[in-house]
DNA sequence: TTTAATTTTTAGATTAATCTAATTTTATTT
DNA sequence: AAATAAAATTAGATTAATCTAAAAATTAAA
């Protein structure tokens, strides 16, 4: 059973938003998540719900099923295939990626996934430091834990964002904070919450509470 | 101004037909060419006439503009780019590739093809042999004779096939007469038009006149 | 040069995806 | 618990792309 390109990206953004912790996934949400109005939501969940990727009681809120999350994780897959290709082959930078892979991601072709994955050397992790699902929507995440969260002398690497806005990303690029960097606390400022890293062990870098919380570390 | 996947595919149709020969281009033919109905030609010529990339008068056929040329141009490069990247980077045999390429051509994102063609090595020709136009859609083309029309002794290389359906180019791919393969006109049967070659120097071939009429080789 | 055949276009429907405006349902507040 | 606010859905339109069937225009043939 095929999805067009459209629902591709709702289930998508259904799948996200569930996964967000959120106990029930809501109309404007969804319309907020993927810059449409609630009606076209509404309708769109009637015919998400015909094809059986999600059950829905109108007015009470949705849940996606197993086929429905299966066919997501291999949309998320391809997009953070593509993703890598993007930054390891073609020299993008990390925060100029996204649309691109958003286009690439509808490209209907299980061979050519496959020899992608292949030619990546089976990465399990994107850009981003996002995991990449495998062909059957295995996912296996790492324990990751906020910057902001480690205790002094704790050491590890950058994995992931929680905030993954050009301008954050930009940000970061700049500071020398990218994904992949091994980090350590030097010192946390209790006063305002501030922590001050060292980066690949030899750069110091003084960093606020708020992008140390929104930068992810898997410890060491 | 931007077309949509559906007109980009007429207008390479067009296109196609166009530099064919045949002095004009008709309904049924784009028809035939791109699997659809008249009736749904008819609607789409209007629509392309309004966007000035064809001029058009009913019943009385159509013609290409500057503009129309550019753009089919540039659908063409991108297939026959993404077309090298997965024969090259990606294994895919070269019968394998058209219908990947066929959607792939379609993502829009001016910096990708640049990053792919630089990835590529700026190639000048696709894996059937047929050249790749630069940004600005000019095209140059080897002079190329078909085997069936060259003189015993006469030597070159395959470029390109005429007839790239999947059945013709896997039993080319069957008996050896890849793109690319060096090739030596040993014998002519004046009787029924086939030929013998010599393969790379090593092997040699038997082909019907129908085969090789629809191989394309540059003389050297 | 009429008639017949072919080609092309229009008329009228359909489907997917979207919108605005109106209505209905659910949630919140006094 | 009635009144109000917020959220979600339906009604009705619109656009792109397609189709079948009918009509119109052009081309070929008797």
């Amino acid at each position: 059973m095929d999805l067009t390109t459209a629902e591709e990206n709702y289930l998508k953004a259904i799948y996200h938003l569930s996964e967000g912790g959120k106990k029930s996934v809501s109309t404007n949400d969804i319309a907020a998540e993927i810059q449409t109005k609630p009606a076209s939501v509404s309708d769109m969940l009637r015919r998400l719900a015909e094809k059986e990727v999600i059950t829905y009681r109108k007015y009470y809120g949705l849940q996606i099923t197993e086929s429905g999350k299966r066919l997501a994780l291999q949309t998320i897959r391809k997009h953070r295939l593509w993703e890598v290709f993007l930054v390891e082959k073609l020299n993008f930078a990390w925060d100029e990626v996204h649309e691109v892979a958003e286009q690439l991601e509808h490209i209907q072709s299980p061979t050519l996934i496959q020899r992608l994955d292949a030619y990546l050397n089976y990465p399990k992790f994107d850009p981003h430091g996002d995991p990449i699902p495998d062909e059957f929507g295995d996912v296996r995440a790492r324990p990751r834990i906020a910057l902001q969260e480690m205790a002094i002398d704790q050491a590890g690497q950058i994995v992931a964002v929680k905030d993954s806005s050009a301008a954050f990303l930009r940000y970061l690029d700049k500071v020398g904070a990218y994904i992949g960097a091994r980090i350590k606390i030097l010192d946390k400022v209790e006063f305002d919450g501030s922590v001050e890293i060292l980066v690949d062990q030899k750069k110091t870098l003084f960093m606020s509470k708020d992008v140390a919380s929104n930068i992810l570390v898997l410890q060491s």
